[in-house]
Formats: structure tokens, sequence, C-alpha cells
DNA sequence: ATCCGGTTGTGAAACACATCACAATTAAAT
DNA sequence: ATTTAATTGTGATGTGTTTCACAACCGGAT
């Protein structure tokens, strides 16, 4: 059983991110079927039982799949099945709004750190964080065995920061600046950019002015029905 | 010339928005050919052409495209090339950060309000805005001409924030709130959560850890070589 | 005028992915 | 035990997407 990853089609990991934050809110002893999850994801069972079989075989026929077992089997092939700290570069008012976000816990990642550029900042108490000097950098992410990071720098600094980050020791860095930026082939970057998001909406908006009514925004970008999703 | 949206592969949709947005970083006059593109996106330099086709033709053999043109030949069969007002809805530390966020304008889309439940908050003044009550939504919808929302309350307030969103006319929103939340058919719902970002850098980190280096973290989700994106 | 390096646009082939439809399996009811 | 209703797992099939490879084209140099 259990293939690797790199076996598994693009799409159907992206599916199966879906599916195990799904599982991740319900009961963990209840059961659940792939028609139920048909229905709160919009994909067809076909396709959740074709996704699930990529990597082995879970289920009870009849009944379905426990909801804890199910969720732990894709958390391991994704490899998302481990606690990971995490450090917020910038603590600008984003960065500040992140140091008060609670659902990161519930993923098990854990912010352990914020660090900023301005010595005004430097030493400021905020949320439940003292709040670093970049220059410690190095040693906070040693220290706090610190391997991503967010970035909440103004978009100017987004390269240098990153680079300070890649030196620190920093393998992965989601970059909420709308800036794009340039790392190693071995650090891993993922941009969320609220605007590119809002054009996704418009994109929808226009499809249903243009002609009739049609499907809601998919989340990754692809096929799905209806239901806003987190 | 210009099929419409409808004809068009979705996952090839999803990459002109992203082409879209590489175009609007560049100088209007230039040129640009798919090999460009192509090492600014990681899409091979064939997909980036066949892409175009499927709604037109706008290069020049020997050239390449002009940045200007082409922006706007894809601005328009998305459906993105207008002007749209925007609501932000909870003004906690998220929201009031977005209140101060400046690229939206870049991509034509206005902040022009922002609502709160809270009475505590009404009447305050936040970066250029008074912070408005939620029982004037409909009459801030109508009168500010906005159709989006960006949504910021907390999770638990989601869904009834939603309801009155869409009560008061809004069409689209954007779901910054870790809770999925349901609408009518006739309404979009994009989620960004930021906890599901991270696991896609964790699951980068575990396929790097687990083997040889290997690819940086997909945009949307999929094929794509290296460099950061915005 | 002609050549030449560079690039587009696109049929055709290859590949990846989704859907269909059903045998095999199970738990529960009788 | 046997039946029943439900659900999985998967060959086979069909569709959608990407890649390949190259003719057609363009602008500039000679």
């Amino acid at each position: 059983m259990s293939d690797h990853l790199e076996n598994i089609p693009e799409l159907a990991v992206s599916r199966l991110l879906r599916y195990h934050h799904i599982l991740m809110g319900m009961s963990q002893g209840d059961v659940v079927s792939s028609s139920d999850l048909s229905e709160k994801t919009g994909y067809t069972a076909a396709q959740i039982r074709r996704d699930l079989t990529y990597f082995g075989q879970f289920g009870t026929p009849g009944r379905g799949y426990t909801v804890d077992s199910l969720r732990n089997a894709i958390a391991d092939v994704l490899g998302i099945n481990r606690e990971s700290n995490v450090l917020i570069m910038g603590v600008g008012r984003v960065g500040a709004a992140l140091l008060h976000y609670e659902s990161f816990e519930k993923h098990r990642f854990h912010v352990v750190a914020a660090v900023d550029v301005d010595p005004e900042k430097v030493g400021l108490e905020m949320g439940r964080f003292k709040v670093r000097s970049v220059e410690d950098l190095s040693d906070i992410v040693t220290e706090g065995d610190i391997r991503m990071a967010i970035l909440c720098v103004p978009p100017a600094q987004a390269q240098t920061a990153v680079e300070q980050l890649v030196r620190a020791g920093i393998r992965a860095i989601l970059n909420l600046t709308a800036m794009p930026v340039d790392v190693p082939d071995d650090v891993s970057v993922r941009p969320v950019n609220l605007a590119v998001e809002l054009e996704w909406l418009a994109m929808a908006q226009s499809r249903r002015g243009g002609s009739r009514g049609e499907k809601a925004v998919p989340e990754t970008g692809f096929n799905e029905k209806k239901k806003g999703g987190d």
C-alpha cells in the first residue's frame, strides 16, 4: 500500500488537501462515505474514491471511511502529518493581525516568533510575543527549530527580507506581500495575493452577467459546485 | 476571433489570470515572447502559445506579443477589464489592515466602505474611512454601487455576516475567515485560508526531505518550476 | 531583393485525468 | 444462515490537456 506523492496526479493532490481539510472539521469517530464527501466538495463520489486508490484502500464497503483513519492516511501521504514551527517576518498591520490568528494551531502550525527590522518595533509586546530583531534571525530560527516563515513586510522590502530568511535557514515562505520574490531552488514560496483572489471573483461575476447562472468560483481554480469553503 | 470564457479549458483560465498578472508588472510598450513568459511562469512556451489560441491571435512571428495589447486581450476575455467597488465587512485586526492595503487600486478594485457590527467601532476613523454600521448595509451597497465584499469577521459570525451581505445585494465574497459559508447559487465565494496555504508549503517540504530536490510549490496547485510568485 | 535568426500558431500524437458501470464486499436485519 | 441495502475499489472507456514538431511568417541585415 501507500504509493508516494510523486505518483499521484497533481490534480488529485489538490483535492486530497481539500478532503483532509474537511475531515479535520468532522468528529473523529464518525464514518463518512464518498457520497458524503461528494456533497461537501462538489466532486463526484467516483472521483473521490479514485483519488484514494492512488495510495491505498481505507474504506469498508457498505459503510464508508472512518474519519480519523482516512484523515490520517491522507495526511501521511501528503506529508503534512507533523508539527511545524512558523515565524512571522514583519509586524506591520498584517503581521500583527496574524500574531492573533488562532486557526493555525488546529492545523499543527505553531507561530513561535515575530521579527521586524524597525528598531521602534523590536522589543514590543504583541499578543503573546515579544518582537525580536531581524539581526537575531539565525539564532531565532535555529533555537526555535523553524523552517517556515510568513512574509508580511512592505512590498519594497520583500526581496531583501526573503534573502535574510533564506540565509537564516528558512526553507518555505508564505508570501503575503504583493511582490514576487526570487529564491534558490531548494526553497519553496507560496504567494497569496488578495488582489488576484478578487480577480477570480470578478471573473465569476462577469460570467454570470454575460450569460445564464453558472457555477460558483472554484477553490483551486477548477471543477467544484457551490458552498463556500474556508 | 475572441471565443468566450466558457469554451476555454479551466486550467488555461487559471494560467491566463497568471499571465495577466505578470503583464501588469511590465512596461506597456514592451514586447514579450512566449519564451519570456515561460521563464517567468515556469509553464512551457508551447503551452502559453496554445493558451492564447483559445481566444484569438495576438502575436507577430519573429517578435512576440506587445505587452499592452496582450494584457488587454486577456483581461477582456476573462471579463476583468473593468473597475469594481469593494466593501470590507468587519474591521478587526485583519479588516483594519486591509483598509490600508494599497495594491487593490492597481488591479482596479476600489475599497469604498468599511462596515462592522460592533457599536464601539462604528463611527471610528480608520485610514481614509469612517466605519459604518451593518444596519446601513443595504444603503451603503446601493449608494456605492458595490457588488463585492471582503469578509473579515470572526469565524463564529461568518455565516450571519454572509447572509447580511447577500441580502444587501452583494454578489461576490472573498472569505478570509477560516469558516466555510453557504451562499445562494447566484453568489460567488472565494475562500482564502492561510492555514491551508501553509499546508501546501508543508507538503513541498516533506517532498524535498523525502527524496531528491524537486519543484517549488505551484501557485494554483499545479505544474510550474521555481521563482516566487507575487 | 534575398537571406536569416527568431517567433508564432497549430495539426497530430501523446499523455493525464475523469467518468462509467459493476463485481466484490460488508454490516445489519431477519 | 440468508437476505438486503449500501458502499467500496477498479477495469474499461472517454474526454480533456499538454507536448511535439514544423510550416508560415516577420523584421532587420546585407
